[in-house]
RNA sequence: GGCCCCGUGGUGUAGCCUGGUCAACACACCUGCCUGUCACGCAGAAGAUCGCGAGUUCAAAUCUCGUCGGGGUCGCCA
């Protein structure tokens, strides 16, 4: 039973050789005369024909034949003839000529066709995922991330990267996500905690004197979900030894290149751009900034800080900012209506308000356009480079609060004016981050990016003096608004550690407890060392224009944690419980 | 934890606002006919008590409350 070629392979050139074909039935056309089936596997699918005139036996047996059976079929590949081909398929111009058919195995009615272009919810395509995933579309996903991974094997084994496996029962560590914890029988009432990545441990490997480590390890966040992130979701991880950021950066770069030209066949141009932080947010409201599109943001502070109206005068004299975009063609595009819409949208981000100014030919329109000077008009204008037909968007409120809802509205009407192309892949590091960033609630300091991570050289003296200047050599790979890889040059020195876990108020007893094996390990030498992690769903979810990971990821988690398929998480019986000495508090 | 959208035969929707043909349409499914289709065609048949629970009402898919599930998002995500 053998089969000889896989179903989306065959061509015209293979007319007059014999075909043996395994697959599954997407289509069965029924002429009585003659029945048409349309095969499937992995490969694509070809047309084989039952017409009694060849085989009556087979013939007779195809009436049974249903979507999802699975056949093996063995004739002739016949070159279909004039005005008998099918342009749309590979395979379009042949057709097997059945002389023997094999019913392997029946199948119930799916529930929804297997083929590309379906309408179903997507909790009926996660409950029967196996028939989901044997749809084209599925199987390139699939394929796609295989090629993904098989490219940054072989490219990290090229510089000279050694795959290495860490624990997934591990200690749980503070700050962080919050952790997926695992009970412990052997030890009750102590629990393991699943990897938020192998951070402590890829350290402990240049310690070790690994020099160049790699994994592409599951990682786990027990943190709510969105399109781009799940709680079980897969980084590549990579750290290597007496390297620099731009050491970290140049092998990310090849490693890019590689992966999006041999998986996704997108061509990558190296290097890649380089924003600061700074820079990122100042422009973009974002520190993932989608270079893609122009309507930058734009500071006025300066201009309205003396302006009548006291919106903008009043958040100014408070430390407040007053920022906008100029929407092209938005004076004519926006109606009130629209404009209370993006209001609302905004509102999302704690912004107060939303304040706009038309700018026509015969000057400015809006409700609020008299309470400035025509001298500050024109330099609102001329600042935004908006002129007549556009429309000019304002938020004042803190800098968090501009930058958030301005880079958001930025995104919804890039999105919806259609100024992003599609075809475009924009690679840009963002560098230069904070080392801290201010927690009002606890009163303390929090790492920007985690607490292993390097102050630049310069901005050791402030952790003294004023760590919130404190510039780190934290690095993020951003493609497209996205952001898909994190990384830092590590701390590789005892002192400085302890400099930071004292600015984050981390308590010696509790560095002890949870670290004290790292930072032990970390005063027998350690070598400077980097590292960073892209994750892998994103890029995939990138390469193949999905705006969601689950759509890249073969068995994924509902917006619950739920596997609809198994019906993970579920109950466990009562023994097991008593095992791990755990009680439910209903 | 908050906000928003969704939940009606197998699938996708309509009906819901303005309760009173307990339900319409398409696809799929089943039967029959058909030797060249490829979203085959034609004829016919079967199939849902409207996620679940409670309430209002003479009467609930339709109104109210609760609850469960799916999605988006804010918070959260070192």
């Amino acid at each position: 039973m053998k089969r000889s070629h896989y179903c989306g392979e065959l061509r015209l050139a293979n007319a007059g050789q014999t075909a043996k074909l395994t697959g599954w039935v997407m289509r069965r056309r029924d002429h009585g005369g003659v029945i048409f089936v349309d095969l499937r596997d992995k490969s694509g699918i070809t047309q084989v024909v039952f017409d009694p005139m060849i085989d009556q036996i087979a013939h007779e047996l195809a009436n049974q034949i249903r979507n999802e059976f699975v056949l093996y079929v063995s004739g002739e590949i016949r070159n279909r003839g004039e005005g008998a081909t099918n342009p749309n398929l590979p395979t379009g111009e042949i057709e097997i000529a059945v002389d023997q058919l094999e019913i392997l195995n029946t199948a119930h009615t799916p529930p929804f066709l297997v083929e590309d272009d379906i309408n179903v919810a997507e909790e009926v395509r996660l409950k029967h995922r196996y028939l989901d995933l044997r749809r084209p579309k599925m199987q390139r996903a699939l394929l796609t991330r295989h090629k993904a991974m098989l490219a940054c094997r072989n490219y990290m084994n090229e510089q000279g990267f050694i795959e290495v496996e860490t624990p997934i029962l591990m200690n749980s560590t503070p700050e962080g996500a919050r952790d997926v914890l695992v009970p412990s029988r052997l030890n009750h009432g102590q629990f393991y905690a699943l990897p938020q990545s192998p951070q402590q441990f890829k350290q402990i490997l240049m310690m070790s004197g690994v020099d160049r480590y790699f994994q592409i390890p599951k990682c786990f966040r027990d943190e709510d979900t969105r399109a781009d992130r799940q709680l079980e979701f897969t980084q590549i991880d990579y750290e290597m030894s007496f390297a620099t950021q731009d050491d970290v950066i140049e092998v990310t770069e090849g490693l890019m290149k590689r992966i999006f030209e041999e998986a996704g066949d997108i061509p990558v141009t190296v290097p890649f751009n380089r924003m600061s932080y700074a820079e990122a947010i100042s422009r973009f409201g974002s520190d993932k900034p989608d270079t893609r599109f122009d309507m930058e943001l734009c500071d006025l502070s300066d201009l309205v800080a003396n302006c009548d109206f006291k919106v903008f005068s009043n958040v100014v004299s408070n430390d407040g900012q007053v920022k906008g975009i100029a929407v092209p063609d938005g004076a004519n595009k926006f109606s009130r209506r629209d404009i209370d819409a993006l209001t609302d949208l905004v509102a999302v981000y704690q912004a107060k308000g939303l304040a706009w100014i038309k700018v026509t030919e015969e000057g400015f329109d809006s409700g609020i356009v008299k309470f400035f000077t025509e001298e500050t008009l024109n330099a609102i204008a001329e600042r935004m480079k908006a002129t007549p037909g556009d429309l000019m968007l304002f938020v004042a409120d803190t800098p968090k609060i501009v930058a958030d809802s301005l880079s958001n509205l930025r995104l919804h009407l890039g999105r919806n004016l259609d100024l992003i192309d599609q075809n475009r892949y924009d690679f840009l590091w963002v560098v230069d981050f904070p080392l801290f960033e201010w927690n009002a609630e606890e009163n303390r300091y929090e790492p920007a990016h985690h607490l292993f991570t390097a102050p630049t050289d310069d901005s050791i003296p402030l952790l003294d003096t004023d760590p919130s200047k404190a510039q780190s050599q934290h690095y993020d790979l951003v493609i497209n608004g996205n952001e898909v890889a994190s990384g830092s040059v590590r701390i590789h020195q005892w002192e400085i550690q302890q400099k930071i876990l004292e600015n984050l108020k981390i308590s010696p007893e509790e560095v002890k407890s949870r670290f004290g094996y790292f930072i032990e390990a970390l005063q027998y030498g350690t070598p400077p060392h980097a590292g960073i992690a892209p994750g892998l769903d994103r890029l995939v979810m990138l390469m193949l224009g999905e705006e969601n990971i689950r759509e890249v990821i073969a068995f994924p988690k509902t917006q619950r944690g739920a596997c609809l398929m198994t019906g993970a998480p579920s109950d466990v019986t009562d023994f097991q419980l008593a095992e791990l000495s755990i009680k439910i508090d209903t």
